[in-house]
DNA sequence: CACAATGTAAAGCGTTCGTTTTACATCGCA
DNA sequence: TGCGATGTAAAACGAACGCTTTACATTGTG
C-alpha cells in the first residue's frame, strides 16, 4: 500500500485534466483520498508534488518505451508507443512541456528538469535513428523529434491519425537518408 | 489612442511569462496602466480577455506570414517565418495550445476557438504545399505541419537551431514527393 | 457650456488558494 | 503491551484570487 505512489498517479490525471495552476490540492488530493497532511509529509509542497509527477511521468513513459522493445524499425516503435499512449492517457499535449510553459516564470527547478527530461529523451531517439541508419546522424535525430513533439501537441487538436502521419513522415526521412549514405 | 489594443498587448506578454492560470488580473493589467474596471468594461471577464488575446496572437502571426509573402519556396517561408517570430518573442511554446491545454476542463469557448484557429492554420499549410508541389497532398500537408508544431513546442527546451531543422526536414519530405510523382 | 464617454484610483465583496495545525485512528514491530 | 510511523478529518491561517462598486479626472462633441 504505496500512499505515495497513488498520491502521485491520480494528482497525474488531475494536472493532465486541468493543468498544474487551475487546480487546487484539495482537488488534486480528492480521486486518492489523501490528506493535506500527507501531502505536504511527502512532498513539501505543491511544487513539490508537481515535480514527483513529472519524475513519475517521464519513467513511465520510458518504460512504456522499453517494453515495446525495439523490434525491427526501432523509430516506427517510437511512434506507435506514442499512439497508445495517447488513445489510453488522452491527447492533451506534453504533461512536461505544460508545467513548464506554466511554471516557466515561477519555478525554475520544474523548468530545469523539464529540459533534462527532453535532452534525455532526445538522446534516446539519437540512438533509435542510429540503430536504424547504421550510423549517426544528429540533424535526423533531431528532425524525428520534432515529428514526436508535433504529433503529441497536434493530438490535442486533431485526431491520432497524426501520430501515423508523424512515423510515415519519419520513415520518409529516414529511407531519403539511406539513399544520400548508403 | 486605443486602450483596447493596448490593454491585449501587454496582456499577451503576461500571460506569455507566466501562463493564464498562473497570474492574477492584476498582474495582467499592471503593464499597460489599464484599472480592473477598464478591463472589465471591455471584456466582461478575464477569460473573454484571454479570448481576445488569442485571437489577436493568431491574427498577428497570420499577418507577419503574409507579409513575409509566399516567395519561391511558400513553405520554407513559413518556417523562416516562425524562426522570426520565436526570435522576437521569446519561445515558450504556441500560446494558443498552451491556453487550450490550461482551459481544457473549465472554458469550452477557448477550447473550441483554438480548434478553429489550428483548422484554419492547417489549410494554410495545405495551400502552401500544394503551391510548391503542383498538386494537392494532404498528408503531406499534415507532416509540414507537425513539424512546425514541433518545431515551436521543442524551441522551449532547445535551441532555435531546431526551426532550420524542421525547414530543411519539410524540404526533404517535398523533394521526396515530387520524385514520387513527377 | 454641458454632457456623455472613457479613463484612473482605490476600497471592498465573497471565494479559493497553499499551507499549518490540532486531534484522533490504525498498524507493524520491539 | 506499548510506541513510533503513517494515515484521515477538519478547522484555521493570511494571502491572493476574480470581480464589483464608488468616486473623481479627462476629453471630444453637440
Amino acid at each position: 500500500m504505496d500512499k505515495r505512489a497513488d498520491i502521485i498517479a491520480c494528482a497525474a490525471s488531475a494536472f493532465e485534466a486541468d493543468g498544474f495552476r487551475g487546480i487546487g490540492v484539495d482537488k488534486v488530493l480528492a480521486p486518492s483520498g489523501a490528506s493535506t497532511r500527507t501531502l505536504y509529509k511527502h512532498f513539501g509542497s505543491k511544487d513539490g508534488l508537481v515535480l514527483a509527477v513529472l519524475e513519475e511521468r517521464h519513467r513511465l513513459f520510458g518504460a512504456h518505451l522499453e517494453a515495446a522493445g525495439k523490434g525491427a524499425d526501432p523509430v516506427a516503435t517510437l511512434f506507435e508507443t506514442l499512439r497508445q499512449w495517447l488513445a489510453e492517457h488522452g491527447a492533451r499535449g506534453c504533461m512536461l512541456l505544460r508545467a513548464r510553459a506554466e511554471y516557466a516564470a515561477a519555478n525554475g527547478e520544474i523548468v530545469a528538469l523539464v529540459r533534462r527530461q527532453k535532452d534525455e529523451f532526445r538522446q534516446m531517439i539519437a540512438r533509435r535513428v542510429e540503430a536504424a541508419l547504421g550510423w549517426k546522424d544528429a540533424g535526423l535525430a533531431t528532425q524525428i523529434w520534432l515529428l514526436f513533439e508535433g504529433a503529441t501537441a497536434a493530438a490535442s487538436v486533431a485526431d491520432l491519425s497524426v501520430v501515423d502521419e508523424a512515423r510515415a513522415a519519419a520513415h520518409s526521412l529516414i529511407e531519403a537518408a539511406k539513399s544520400h549514405r548508403p
